[in-house]
DNA sequence: AGGGCAACCCGGACGC
DNA sequence: TGCGTCCGGGTTGCCC
């Protein structure tokens, strides 16, 4: 579950291995991964550099020498690795754009995807989305108006892109657990002090997320110790029945909107 | 507006 | 080992 944390560790590494490198080799083995024609895409794309690499929510925009973009989003159980061709996993490889001797390969794209688009393109594609948490524009009072008139559910407006952008099932329910507030709380319920905290929360637990690499089950290369450190760092999530780090209490697991959902039922209220 | 839900997609985990 | 089955889960769009 590629959110916020995966995909701006993924884009900090990333810059080191792949910035300003040229793309010399393509290969697509899932047409419906891209959307154009493989052919259009190769033309587009091979002996481009890539000039810089950004994340928005939970995109990763490769920006290329001649202007084009290309988008990622990795949706459920998506995952890259850098690296030469033996030292990639025994996954089926989507698609795989080189550098020279090493790789960089995307697996696990179902719903998942690598879009191709000009720059003004981009902005359209993404002019949904709402604000990056972690932008240093992002203020408390910023975040206080934006919440003003929300009535939804705590979890279901966490996750909503367009409120806010870059945070997904797992980082809702630790955001959720450490401003001590039930995951089924309801937005107009909230008082001043339970918004402010719940901004501390949203700016102290995805930072703290990216540095622990995430909650990815791959390297993103040979030797990368970083990536997908966090589960062993996770406050909640997919930890039923495991005791709870602020009190000792068990972690319950429910559903809100068929999503699991975990959460402690005695220190969140 | 917000909740609920189906559809999208298919590799991989799991069961026999 | 091998085959069939089913789950996962962000996003979109539709209904109520």
């Amino acid at each position: 579950m590629p959110e916020l944390p995966e995909m701006e560790n993924y884009k900090l590494l990333l810059q080191q291995k792949i910035g300003g490198q040229t793309i010399t080799d393509i290969s697509i083995n899932r047409e419906k991964s891209i959307n154009v024609y493989t052919e259009t895409f190769i033309r587009q794309v091979q002996n481009q550099k890539v000039v810089e690499i950004e994340r928005k929510a939970k995109h990763l925009l490769f920006y290329l020498e001649n202007g084009r973009v290309l988008v990622l989003h990795l949706m459920l159980g998506g995952l890259m690795f850098y690296g030469t061709e033996e030292e990639k996993p025994d996954r089926t490889i989507q698609i795989r754009l080189s550098f020279g001797s090493e790789n960089l390969y995307f697996i696990g794209l179902r719903l998942g995807y690598l879009h191709l688009f000009t720059q003004e393109g981009v902005k359209e594609e993404l002019a949904d989305l709402g604000p990056e948490p972690l932008n240093v524009n992002f203020s408390l009072d910023h975040f206080l108006e934006l919440v003003e008139n929300k009535r939804g559910m705590l979890k279901n407006t966490l996750v909503d892109q367009e409120f806010l952008s870059g945070i997904g099932n797992c980082y809702s329910d630790e955001i959720a657990w450490h401003a001590h507030l039930l995951p089924d709380r309801t937005m107009d319920d909230l008082d001043k002090k339970e918004k402010v905290q719940l901004y501390e929360s949203i700016r102290f637990i995805l930072p703290r997320a990216t540095q622990f690499g995430g909650y990815m089950d791959q390297p993103l290369f040979k030797g990368d110790s970083k990536t997908g450190d966090y589960p062993s760092q996770a406050y909640v999530y997919d930890r039923e029945g495991e005791s709870c780090r602020r009190c000792g209490n068990k972690i319950s697991k429910g559903e809100i909107s068929s999503r699991k959902t975990f959460y402690c039922r005695e220190c969140q209220h």
